[in-house]
DNA sequence: GTAGGGTTAG
């Protein structure tokens, strides 16, 4: 070992200057006990040490880069004083700050009693990286050393529990911020707010909410988006309206939450009225709050919107590109998904998983069979992703649709990670369209026994028996599932006017103007018999969520929706529908006459895609 | 020293 050949005074003087100059000359201190050596350096033993560890700190002040943190932690260690508490804790919050939180906990278990606020520090670090069991654990181990979290750690521990949906953990927490009297700081109000959304409790989060004394735009935003989060898409835009009233201005977070309940409901003119606030409040150059509107303009219908927004962004990023490139997927525009995507990686941008869901998903809704399988082998063997279940989803979609259903068995069976019901359901769903009877009955087997109780799968497997005429299977399939007492979901479409949405279920007579949209209904249903369209009985064509047989056909949410649009609109105006489930077979069959009567363009989204009719065609051709 | 946020399958 070689001794470290600096002088101790040598060094204080050194440290007198670095007090006197700052970080430059904390760089002059790294470079002066470097060694070119590769053999550790022997620890100073002298009083010197303590002045070293006092001179790193105070040049780690002005600190602004990771290489100087390195730096220090291994001059640190090459003198021996990585003890050094004040030094060390001044490393590791360092550390945390640059995003390596490994790092500072390699830091923080060298020190043998860290200071409640490191323990803070490193519990937030996790919980930021995203690495919330460790956070907890952290915060877990803490309280068993008997010292206690304060209104810094809550937060993140709160985070942590949203991170990981834990209800059970999160109210636990809840109770210990209260005993340790942080039950009025508002960051730990504003993370239970958060917390409970997270965790679908969005009624427990108003509570909260409703119980601080200081709201502030931070806190309001909270709850917005917990309702978003929720699917409470109407709640999210009346809060968002309440904190107007209340004296709050919007800033781009709480205009992220609202552009995206307004998608959801497919509330255009509502998104439209955002957009004009948006570009008064000068978030119009903000990437983020574009690829949120071009998502709200795509998932209302307007495609091309959304693409003239794309283009004119600018510093577009991973999710910017990935959004555009799922509105093409949403519209059934695979080819140009595609040509995006590729586009894209020109550009220098590298894909994400989430680019690839999309993709494939854009490549599946198109039939682009082999596009899709050759980005689904692009996606490991370039960039280095390994797939997850989304993709196997896609791909198990892909196939299926495409006819390929025993390769979509065998990617199922050979998949590394385990399948869920819902990947055999779409295998399951692809048996229907193809009449595989005797896959079916394997599949729906596979499918009853991970879960009994998704009346959809009952459904669709009653609808194949059917169209082998099996009638008897398909009754006790039916009879099955009301044994099971299947959830059955209960289907509803949306229709914006007069800056409302409009909300219809099956069979719905609850809106004022039921009378006017049945009789919309009965005129229409004598014009397109005369035009040729018969009610279709082929069970095939329904859905796996369809409606009931037992309600009439011709009362669907959509039509009972495309009907309210047709009175209340001018001639030649679009019609805008969103459906939470898929549209039916009779329902897509039945459209492609309305607009052909109406000389309308009506678009409905589904729950999977949209669907432009024009002139007695849809865009899916049929493809869905 | 602390909070809320844009894209994604079936």
């Amino acid at each position: 070992m070689r001794a470290l050949t600096l002088n101790p005074i040598k060094h204080l003087s050194i440290i007198t200057v670095i007090r006197h100059n700052g970080f430059l000359k904390f760089n002059f201190l790294c470079t002066s006990i470097s060694t070119s050596s590769a053999e550790p350096l022997e620890p100073i033993k002298s009083k010197a040490t303590n002045q070293i560890a006092l001179g790193l700190s105070f040049g780690l002040r002005k600190c602004t880069n990771l290489w100087s943190v390195k730096q220090a932690h291994a001059k640190a260690i090459a003198c021996g004083i990585q003890h050094d508490t004040h030094l060390s804790t001044k490393i590791a919050i360092l550390y945390v700050s640059f995003h390596k939180v490994d790092a500072a906990n390699s830091v923080f278990e060298s020190i043998p009693n860290p200071c409640s606020y490191l323990w803070n520090y490193m519990i937030r670090g996790y919980a930021t990286e995203g690495q919330f069991g460790r956070s907890l654990g952290l915060y877990n181990e803490m309280m068993q050393k008997g010292l206690r979290p304060d209104k810094f750690a809550f937060p993140f521990v709160l985070k942590s529990c949203a991170g990981l949906s834990n209800l059970e953990l999160g109210k636990l927490v809840h109770q210990h911020s209260v005993c340790c009297g942080c039950s009025n700081d508002r960051f730990v109000n504003v993370a239970l707010v958060d917390m409970y959304a997270k965790c679908g409790e969005v009624e427990t989060a108003r509570l909260v909410f409703d119980k601080m004394a200081v709201r502030d735009l931070v806190s309001w935003t909270s709850m917005i988006s917990g309702y978003g989060h929720n699917g409470y898409n109407s709640e999210t835009l009346e809060f968002f309206d309440l904190m107007r009233d209340s004296g709050v201005k919007a800033n781009r977070v709480s205009l992220l939450s609202v552009l995206l309940a307004c998608g959801s409901l497919g509330a255009l003119r509502k998104g439209e009225w955002f957009h004009n606030y948006v570009i008064q409040t000068g978030f119009q150059c903000d990437v983020l709050v574009v690829t949120a509107l071009m998502d709200m303009y795509a998932k209302c219908g307007s495609l091309d919107l959304a693409r003239s927004l794309f283009d004119e962004a600018a510093g577009k990023d991973v999710v910017c590109w990935s959004a555009m490139i799922a509105c093409y997927g949403l519209h059934g525009n695979g080819r140009k998904a595609v040509d995006l995507f590729n586009e894209m990686v020109k550009t220098g941008v590298r894909p994400n998983h989430v680019t690839f869901t999309s993709v494939l998903s854009a490549c599946s809704h198109s039939g682009l069979l082999e596009d899709g399988k050759r980005y689904f082998k692009l996606m490991e063997e370039v960039f280095g992703i390994a797939p997850k279940l989304n993709h196997f989803s896609c791909m198990v979609d892909l196939l299926g649709r495409a006819g390929r259903l025993y390769e979509a068995k065998t990617l199922i069976e050979n998949m590394p990670v385990k399948p869920d019901a819902i990947i055999w359901g779409s295998l399951l769903g692809a048996c229907r369209i193809y009449r595989n009877l005797d896959l079916a009955e394997r599949v729906a087997d596979i499918i009853f026994q991970l879960d009994h109780f998704q009346s959809g799968y009952h459904v669709l497997l009653s609808n194949i028996y059917a169209a082998k005429s099996r009638w008897n299977k398909a009754e006790m399939v039916r009879n099955m599932m009301a044994r099971r007492g299947a959830n059955k979901i209960q289907g509803f479409s949306l229709i914006e006017f007069d800056n409302t949405v409009h909300k219809f279920g099956v069979g719905d007579r609850s809106h004022p103007q039921s009378d006017r949209i049945y009789s919309k209904l009965e005129e229409l249903a004598a014009k397109m018999k005369r035009l040729g369209y018969v009610p279709s009985t082929d069970f095939v064509l329904h859905d796996i969520e369809e409606e009931g047989k037992e309600e009439a056909l011709s009362y669907h949410s959509e039509r009972l929706a495309i009907a309210f649009g047709l009175i209340n609109t001018s001639p030649g105006t679009p019609i805008r529908v969103t459906k939470n489930l898929r549209i039916c077979g009779d329902c897509h069959n039945a459209i492609k006459f309305i607009v052909k009567i109406e000389k309308r363009l009506i678009i409905v989204r589904d729950m999977h895609r949209f669907h432009h009719f024009e002139d007695g065609a849809c865009s899916c051709r049929d493809y869905w």
